[in-house]
DNA sequence: GCGTCCAGGTCTACC
DNA sequence: GGTAGACCTGGACGC
């Protein structure tokens, strides 16, 4: 067994009210690669990739003396290397998002006021928005073990490799290089496969420019219309891109997070979609996440 | 071992 | 605009 020695440490100061713990464990993306995690959510493993996307370095992220520490076990002399490894760091975790009126809305509804004193709400992002729309188009009507196997098939074909032999995640290039067949055998993608080949060849002759949705010059409306254009991206999807985009104005109801809210709130009993918007109504442009918040708080408890 | 169901849905054709 | 049916995979479950 050998042991790992890092030569490169960034600091970054986490905003005022930040859980690491509640962002890494925010939702299921921690587990899916190039991300990974221990039991205990203190520390988030990731493979970065440089702007070339020719060169790919792992890198371990955890809370030292209060401060994100990301820590790097070979040396890198690319200092536009390491601020893109400082920015993408702050982009996962959501430093620069503002919860503050989401909080005070919380700390009204007596039932979620655990979110603004646990300092949850952060939800946990991938580097880019055209890795989060790849890895959400495979979230769709199918099991979790399925997601992550097909996210896991992706890196592990197509991702380049660190010098230690960890994968980032795929270039839209490097997807556009392949043909469907290839994501049907060998990323066992299923039906997904021409979704992910339109995507990934949009993405790689920019016909498509999925980090300007970061933009906050379009309106919520407009946004989710462009999304459902991509196909392999319906209502649920949409709105789950919309979430990580920072815009929780969806609930982004799937079958997982409606079978929550019978258990929780409908004594086990189903409804319609209305009863669940109505229900969470009163936390307005921020609903989609407060039910997120409500329905996964559980997972916080057990930890 | 085999068949069926279903899971963190979407698309298309048809009415 | 609303709806039925097809679409892939793989784990769980009953037999």
């Amino acid at each position: 067994m050998s042991t790992k020695i890092d030569r490169i440490s960034i600091s970054i100061s986490p905003p005022e009210r930040f859980s690491f713990k509640h962002t890494v464990g925010s939702h299921g993306w921690s587990d899916l690669p190039p991300f990974s995690t221990g039991e205990s959510l203190s520390e988030l493993e990731y493979t970065f990739l440089d702007k070339s996307g020719l060169k790919a370095v792992p890198a371990k992220i955890s809370i030292v003396n209060g401060e994100i520490t990301v820590s790097i076990s070979e040396n890198i002399d690319d200092k536009i290397f390491l601020e893109k490894i400082k920015r993408d760091t702050a982009h996962i975790l959501r430093l620069d998002e503002d919860l503050s009126e989401f909080y005070e809305i919380v700390d009204v509804e007596g039932n979620l006021k655990w979110i603004s004193e646990k300092y949850a709400g952060r939800l946990l992002r991938s580097p880019t928005v055209f890795e989060d729309l790849i890895k959400t188009i495979c979230t769709t009507n199918c099991s979790w073990s399925l997601t992550k196997s097909m996210v896991s098939n992706l890196v592990r074909e197509l991702g380049v490799s660190s010098n230690d032999g960890a994968k980032a995640f795929p270039t839209a290039s490097a997807m556009a290089s392949q043909p469907e067949s290839f994501y049907r055998e060998s990323i066992r993608a299923g039906y997904r496969a021409p979704y992910l080949v339109e995507i990934a060849e949009a993405v790689a002759s920019k016909k498509i420019d999925p980090e300007s949705w970061l933009s906050p010059d379009l309106s919520t409306a407009e946004l989710k219309n462009e999304l459902k254009s991509v196909k392999g991206i319906g209502n649920y999807a949409a709105e789950n891109m919309l979430k990580l985009l920072g815009r929780y104005d969806g609930l982004a109801l799937d079958s997982w997070l409606r079978a929550q809210f019978y258990k929780k709130h409908n004594f086990e009993e189903t409804c319609d979609d209305k009863t669940i918007r109505d229900f969470y109504e009163n936390f307005g442009s921020w609903r989609g996440l407060a039910i997120w918040c409500d329905m996964t708080q559980r997972w916080f408890e057990e930890n």
